[in-house]
DNA sequence: GCTAAACTCTACCAAAACAGTAGACAAACT
DNA sequence: AGTTTGTCTACTGTTTTGGTAGAGTTTAGC
């Protein structure tokens, strides 16, 4: 029931090449010393993003990672499944065959709903969305602590 | 993201004792079989039902386990929470305390908003609601393949 | 009382998933 | 040539999951 940590480091990750859209190519350096990984666990995480076209890359000095789509254009659902792989609450949800129980049972359409209600917040909220909300915190947070 | 299993032969005991709601005490060694659970197992998943008071049990010869509530007073919701233990995608929607990062983290709404979402699901279908689907699919069961 | 039927409790265990670490390699800029 | 940066593969310790097993306790019925 609980999203894996690959789930939640790829959106905080996406998150970050967000913020620096318009900056050029990310170090994964910068990532991960922002996001308090190490370079190389962030590119096993990192890699699966740009393997499912959300973001690509470049190689050598100077490379680094940026977004492959406008933040507008992508949606927390498209993320968070490449960083859990599967988006479903029951595995039947996806593959109705392979349960040998699913002549008698009457649970898969309510995973199959729930999986759904679910999603419709993840489908609903774009990385515009979550740029917007993070800077509009950052902002209450130095109305209340000025330095 | 996924339920355990643990969490899904939790709904189909429940249903099971629903069904069988007006028999007096189920045997454990009944639910065992219908269900294909060893025994001990089977016991390792009813107990919290019992501890969390779902379900009552009658010791010794002639004993077994009844619902302790009317079918349409106990929701999935109550099943699975006690299944999973938690029913929160993320550990910090349940305490938002001990994230370190709270002051920053744009995604605790969103998983709270997701985990209501997906929680609507369960608290809306109660044990009756899945008593009587499970009858109108047998019955479709028996028309269409009659003996 | 004795016995059999049933629930109760605790300990243990194997496999899989999770969360990383580490090191060698490849490409490209300067 | 050398440095910076991304790429790939292998391995590993820990936790969770999904059980098995066995000894013990309660109660009905004879």
């Amino acid at each position: 029931m609980k999203l894996s940590t690959r789930g939640r480091y790829s959106v905080r990750i996406m998150l970050d090449l967000a913020i620096h859209d318009n900056e050029g190519p990310v170090f994964l350096k910068d990532i991960a010393q922002r996001q308090q990984i190490s370079e190389k666990y962030l590119w096993q995480l990192i890699n699966p993003l740009k393997v499912m076209g959300l973001i690509k890359s470049v190689r050598g000095a100077n490379g680094g990672y940026s977004l492959a789509r406008r933040p507008s254009e992508i949606t927390l659902r498209d993320i968070i499944q490449v960083g859990e792989g599967s988006l479903s609450l029951v595995e039947c949800v996806d593959n109705a065959l392979g349960c040998d129980r699913s002549d008698l049972c009457v649970y898969r359409d309510v995973w199959m709903e729930a999986t759904r209600k679910m999603l419709e917040t993840f489908e609903s909220l774009t990385l515009e969305d979550m740029v917007l909300r993070h800077h509009e915190k950052f902002r209450k947070i130095a109305e209340k602590d000025p330095l």
